[in-house]
DNA sequence: CTTGAACCTACAGTAGCTAGAGGATGTAGA
DNA sequence: TCTACATCCTCTAGCTACTGTAGGTTCAAG
């Protein structure tokens, strides 16, 4: 049986996350001491586990209630699960190239900064001159 | 004299955005009509302009605070506005190597998904699988 | 039995907006 | 001039995914 404390050590969670996690319905309520303390099993801390993995890999809380959904059952066709992957594969994707587009004009503008006065500064320049602005109004890839 | 509709179409800003920057001290608060509507002038359209670029290449709005600070010293220090733009440089190629991090591994689980049940569904298989877990807790991309 | 680390709940705050309610204003056409 | 209606106003709450704090309780070691 585990703390909560240690439940989080194990999965490089913060007790509050764990917490949060209960509140939302992602994690399920776990048994308590007679104190009311929280504790856990095997069950809970590969639940996190994997709750843990798929967020490092960008899904968001809402897909992985669904990759746990279809994880709970065994006799479901994987097809859903694979569709949420390439989504977010394909998510992944667009906020590469997105971010490669700034690393290029960030890059330009630190490249040409003259280091003079900011009369001159080619990096407040390039942020004031709209002509040069990226085209579309896009969100950032955050 | 533009509305703050018109400001918000030519920048491709929301409204709401817009008096959202004006509540935090990003935007100055403009003239009004009578009947108490926001008026805008150019200079309120360029700096506008400026927030968006500059948020559109990842720029915190803190970020752009001081870089605006900086725009409307002209002659202070060039040195400041790089450094800003040097640091965002370095957190979207920190962002870019952990986004081809997640793609790859990402590529991996949808490529060799079999398409039968979910207990062979090698997407869930990753996920549970604590072992190929990336190894370091940091946060994503996001 | 005491100490102190770890636990509990509840609430507030973070970034950067976005949405909605409920009402006022401004402008174009009849 | 009147009317319709798009746009504006303020205010409040909500979003994601947590994180932090206050004030109090429990547990396990010594």
């Amino acid at each position: 049986m585990l703390t909560i404390g240690t439940l989080a050590k194990k999965t490089g969670t913060k007790v509050q996350t764990i917490r949060y996690y209960e509140q939302i319905g992602l994690m399920p309520e776990p048994g308590r001491t007679e104190g009311g303390q929280r504790r856990y099993g095997d069950a809970e801390l590969d639940r996190l586990s994997f709750v843990r993995h798929a967020r490092q890999l960008g899904f968001s809380l809402d897909a992985i209630r669904e990759l746990l959904d279809l994880s709970d059952h065994p006799g479901k066709s994987c097809a859903e699960a694979d569709a949420i992957a390439r989504r977010q594969l394909k998510q992944v994707e667009r906020r590469l190239a997105r971010l490669e587009a700034l690393r290029t004009e960030l890059k330009r503008m630190v490249h040409e900064c003259s280091g003079g006065q900011t009369s001159d500064c080619r990096v407040l320049e390039v942020l004031r001159d709209h002509s040069e602005c990226l085209t579309d109004h896009e969100e950032i890839g955050a």
